[in-house]
DNA sequence: GAAATGCCGACAGAAACGGTCGTATACTAA
DNA sequence: TTAGTATACGACCGTTTCTGTCGGCATTTC
């Protein structure tokens, strides 16, 4: 549980490709699915999710395919599952449109919806050039981060 | 996504539940089901599984029923989630047995493994005595920390 | 105009999820 | 001992979601 789709994840490969190869204008979908041995069509629509949601720029025709919107510095990677995958709320619950409609008060959610705002966060502070760097500053950097705040979240319990 | 399951719901609110209820002896499957408008079989069986993983203790015969193994403040909601839906991992690929299957390096999920112990960090910070005393001072406690982590994260960015 | 490419909707197979049923077992109390 | 209450467990089924495929159309380049 709590797995994101292999939609998301094939999104963020294929963003992290494109920003490994900045030099070239632009990739087709089948040059990415090709790199990472996901089926091409699949890859495509997903592709086409995150141009409509500006993430990506595209360009039909010979030599078309697909670019960065934007520095990789400025991609999420809470942007790209969002695009993908759609808002996600931890607790099943979370309203739909109505809240809860089960019993009065399913108490659960509240707490549970902090959880799911940390999450968030999280995703939001790693960045598709943090995936393509995945070398070592960034995912270092990210590393330390992430001790400090299990220290902190122990420490105030 | 990155929902919970409506089972890992329902067994978050029971615990809560009996933690609410710490002078009964014990309650029986049917007593949380109708509380909370739940499926009672499906409720039993959760509950169950709860018991198999020792976070409940269970009775059978007349005045039976379930009751916390621990004291609700021994138990997170980590524990809760894994007992019931098994261990969770954000990305798809994450080795079940022999690593991802697809592609000899997906590189996107190391830096995604780190979110993955962040979450479960935060889920082993909550305790089911936090859920049951929603009201305010563990809840205020929680926000502060988030909070906190959210400002670390923006943070060390 | 032909080839390469993106765009889009429909659909099918597979898996996960939510829920039910039936039965066996265990315990309590009268 | 018997009846009633409860847990324990396995099988099953309908629905939804996920993954992936297919076919046709639009756009751009050569």
């Amino acid at each position: 549980m709590l797995k994101l789709t292999k939609k998301a994840d094939y999104g963020l490969m294929a963003l992290k490709y494109l920003a490994e190869h900045p030099e070239t204008p632009a990739l087709s979908a089948k040059d990415v699915a090709d790199a990472y041995g996901i089926p091409a069509q699949l890859l495509a629509k997903i592709l086409q999710q995150l141009t409509k949601s500006g993430l990506l720029r595209s360009h039909a025709g010979m030599n078309g395919g697909y670019a960065l919107a934007r520095d990789a510095r400025e991609i999420s990677a809470y942007e790209v599952i969002l695009a993908i995958d759609g808002p996600f709320f931890i607790t099943s619950c979370t309203k739909g449109k109505k809240g809860c409609d089960l019993t009065p008060s399913c108490t659960i959610k509240e707490p549970l919806a902090r959880v799911n705002e940390t999450i968030a966060s999280v995703l939001k502070s790693i960045s598709i050039q943090d995936l393509a760097e995945h070398e070592q500053p960034a995912a270092r950097a990210h590393a330390d981060r992430v001790q400090a705040a299990q220290r902190l979240v122990s420490l105030s319990l």
